[in-house]
DNA sequence: GCCGTATTTAGG
DNA sequence: CTAAATACGGCA
């Protein structure tokens, strides 16, 4: 019933037309303005809103397309048609908004309980700054004679010689050829000389040519690259994951369905994890295809961002690269996904709209017919259970590339043959190195910790320092000359006496960091030349790229890394990765500890042994006999797996069950801990349905708020939304106190 | 999310 | 008592 009175989008009306218009803020659905005249669905306009101007999106006022269960609280009441505001602008030059990103937007707000008109931000990051984005325009000679009364000056001459050659040409280009300002072609427009006009769209001459240089593949590459090319032909949505060790040419093996995409004139979104990532993926797809594709991330220029979102819109750009925000671009006709190491993490949104990447890529093919790829040489479990249920199809490549063989991977036992008291790297380790620069060859050192050392403490006192803002330490940046804390942006200077007691010259550093290992490195190794490749140093792709030149070009012995050195990197003279802290990550008591710190573990050793002399890994660790340890020494990632899924299908975790978590926030320990505990008593109940918790979250303060977590667990046929839709509406709003919603949540913190 | 206003709190 | 900090609710 309250449906049926909903109005349609734009009706006609007294005055004028009733428009549904979502706008990039926090409300449970669109606003209603009027205009007068009627505007499509899509549409991008400027409104009004309390005393301010912003650019929304025209909407459908009705989201059949979503499960009932999915859909928002429909709003209780409708505005009086003559109490509407008025828009005040369309962004005519603006591509609208495609019904199928629509309809995405709205599904990524159901999901993850988000204001769809927060995520429609996400998608009007590039636009949205173009509310008032003029056309490019030029300038064209008007028809006719010139007229009598004109005075032909010098620089009008030169104006009016320089339209000549190139017409229409802009303000800026005309003065630059003719050497005038732009005060002097105003007068001529001025004068009638000149008439304003578009400037015609850029056009993209050049296409992806998917014939530019096929490459030879293998009898079982081949197999491969054919199912994924008749997912792609069957033009209907369609999943499968591509698993192949790492070096198998996964890539080139999913150029051949970007290939096929092409030929149906189809456009192709393919997502990496980390933007560093794309300029070896651009090279590797410019060999392949001739020309390079458009690159998206949030780091983008305004202009390029501009220019990109509209080529994308008109179907002018083929293919895409980028982040999952590109997720979000307002594809003409998409036809494929691919999602490159889709284990990773970093596709996991953490901060304001939370998403997973990877599974809204497969919600974002769905909803156009599209075909999707997922590929890993680590699957994630959720995959690999999609892949059992018949969910997913399944493509394997067993072979490393070439002569490239798979690195022997070794584990040296701290508690039997670590190095001294304050040092970090064992005798056996260094050895390796030692023979490896002998041998002309390089080495790589991996330790997942930013900084000097991961805690600092008193030797008189036993005070530890910690971050006034969060529950965390402080972590040393001896390069930098600070201590910071890694989960806000507090900073201060090192300090050279006890903060608690005053003693002088009493911190001393606990725990490695990669700098520490690199101070300890140059120690034991003083001829070896050093390469530091860390995540808060290498900020610029291109810093990076000057890194990964100097590793190919052999300028470097030894590399010492956190995360970033595990990630796609080809350097065919690298054979040894030595891992310090291979138990790093197990800790915590985190869900997917174990199966993170495998594939990260996996994802590194795979840097090893890439060229044509065989690789070597040797993991430290203190727990050989963790069945992490263990499935990486026998190389057994399937039985892994296995055991995992054993252990977490009982319980029904994920993937096995659905998980929300809840986190209760405020300034004061109470006020959150209150909360919390209300909304334990209001839980939902019911068979397959458990809430677990108030438990103080991981990060029991963080930036100066007291966090308490609840958990929402059920079974998989149970839908969480509308569960914690009832839920959470009936929670009071409390002062300062903020409740959280993280569905499917990937970190526990 | 942002802005204006009501309400509380700190300072003299 | 005033000024400043903070809470709260509307926005179409």
């Amino acid at each position: 019933m309250a449906e049926n009175s909903l109005p349609p989008h734009s009706r006609r009306m007294g005055a004028g037309h009733r428009l549904s218009v979502l706008v990039p803020r926090p409300f449970d659905g669109p606003l209603d303005y009027r205009s007068d005249r009627p505007l499509a669905p899509g549409t991008l306009v400027r409104v009004p809103l309390g005393r301010q101007e912003l650019t929304g999106c025209v909407w459908d006022s009705q989201p059949s397309h979503l499960p009932a269960d999915f859909r928002p609280p429909s709003k209780g009441r409708v505005i009086a048609f003559e109490k509407l505001r008025f828009i005040t602008g369309v962004l005519e030059h603006v591509p609208p908004l495609p019904e199928d990103l629509r309809r995405f937007i709205d599904w990524v707000a159901a999901y993850g309980l988000s204001a769809p008109g927060m995520v429609l931000a996400i998608a009007l990051r590039a636009p949205a700054q173009a509310g008032n984005m003029k056309p490019a325009m030029g300038w064209v000679r008007k028809a006719g004679p010139l007229p009598e009364s004109l005075r032909l000056t010098p620089a009008r001459k030169a104006v009016l010689a320089a339209l000549e050659s190139r017409s229409p040409s802009s303000t800026a280009m005309l003065s630059e050829e003719s050497g005038a300002s732009a005060a002097v072609i105003r007068g001529l427009a001025n004068a009638g000389v000149l008439e304003e006009c578009l400037m015609e769209a850029p056009t993209l001459t050049e296409r992806a040519d998917p014939d530019h240089a096929p490459p030879t593949l293998s009898d079982e590459q081949a197999e491969a690259a054919e199912a994924l090319v008749a997912g792609v032909e069957e033009r209907a949505f369609n999943v499968t994951l591509l698993e192949g060790v790492t070096g198998s040419g996964k890539t080139e093996v999913y150029f051949e369905a970007v290939a096929a995409c092409l030929r149906q004139g189809r456009q192709v979104l393919v997502l990496l994890p980390e933007i560093v990532l794309t300029a070896q993926w651009t090279d590797r797809f410019e060999r392949r295809f001739g020309i390079r594709p458009a690159i998206w991330h949030s780091e983008l220029g305004q202009k390029t961002r501009r220019e990109t979102w509209c080529a994308i819109a008109e179907g002018r750009q083929q293919v895409v690269v980028g982040a999952r925000s590109a997720l979000f671009l307002p594809f003409a006709h998409l036809g494929l996904v691919v999602v490159d190491e889709e284990h990773e993490n970093t596709y996991k949104q953490e901060e304001g709209v939370l998403y997973h990447g990877r599974d809204m890529a497969i919600v974002r093919a769905r909803l156009v017919q599209g075909a999707v790829i997922l590929a890993s040489a680590t699957p994630s479990m959720e995959t690999l259970v999609n892949v059992q249920k018949g969910r997913f199809r399944h493509e394997v490549l067993e072979a490393r590339h070439g002569a490239a063989q798979m690195p022997e991977i070794s584990l040296i036992d701290m508690k039997e043959n670590g190095p001294e008291r304050g040092q970090f790297l064992s005798p056996l380790l260094c050895e390796s190195i030692e023979e490896r620069m002998k041998a002309g060859e390089q080495s790589m050192l991996f330790l997942n910790r930013r900084g000097y050392a991961p805690m600092t403490i008193c030797r008189a006192c036993g005070h530890r320092l910690q971050c006034p803002h969060c529950s965390a330490w402080m972590v040393e940046h001896r390069r930098r000359r600070i201590l910071a804390c890694h989960h806000c942006e507090y900073t201060q200077p090192l300090i050279s006496s006890c903060s608690a007691c005053g003693a002088q010259d009493s911190l001393v550093p606990i725990g490695p960091g990669v700098e520490r290992i690199h101070e300890e490195a140059q120690a034991r190794f003083p001829d070896a030349r050093l390469l530091s490749m860390a995540s808060d140093t290498l900020t610029s792709p291109t810093a990076m790229e000057e890194a990964v030149r100097k590793i190919s070009n052999k300028e470097v012995d030894l590399i010492i890394g956190t995360q970033v050195v595990a990630k796609g990197w080809h350097f065919p003279d690298l054979t040894l990765v030595g891992v310090v802290d291979a138990d790093l990550g197990l800790g915590g008591g985190d869900l997917r500890a174990a199966e993170r710190t495998m594939q990260l573990l996996h994802q590194v050793a795979g840097r090893a042994g890439r060229g044509t002399k065989p690789g070597q890994v040797m993991l430290q660790s203190y727990a050989g006999d963790h069945p992490v340890m263990k499935a990486l020494l026998a190389n057994d990632f399937i039985s892994f797996m296995e055991q995992e899924a054993a252990q977490r299908r009982p319980g029904f975790w994920p993937p096995y069950g659905r998980l929300a978590a809840v986190i209760v926030s405020a300034p004061k320990e109470r006020q959150a801990e209150e909360l919390a505990r209300l909304l334990a008593m209001h839980a939902p109940r019911g068979e397959g349905i458990q809430v677990l918790g108030p438990a103080p979250a991981p990060l029991a303060l963080l930036r100066d708020r007291y966090r308490f977590r609840l958990l929402l667990r059920t079974r998989r046929d149970i839908a969480l939304q509308p569960l914690l839709r009832r839920w959470l509406d009936g929670a009071p709003r409390k002062n300062d106190a903020r409740i959280d919603v993280d569905v499917d949540p990937v970190s526990f913190m």
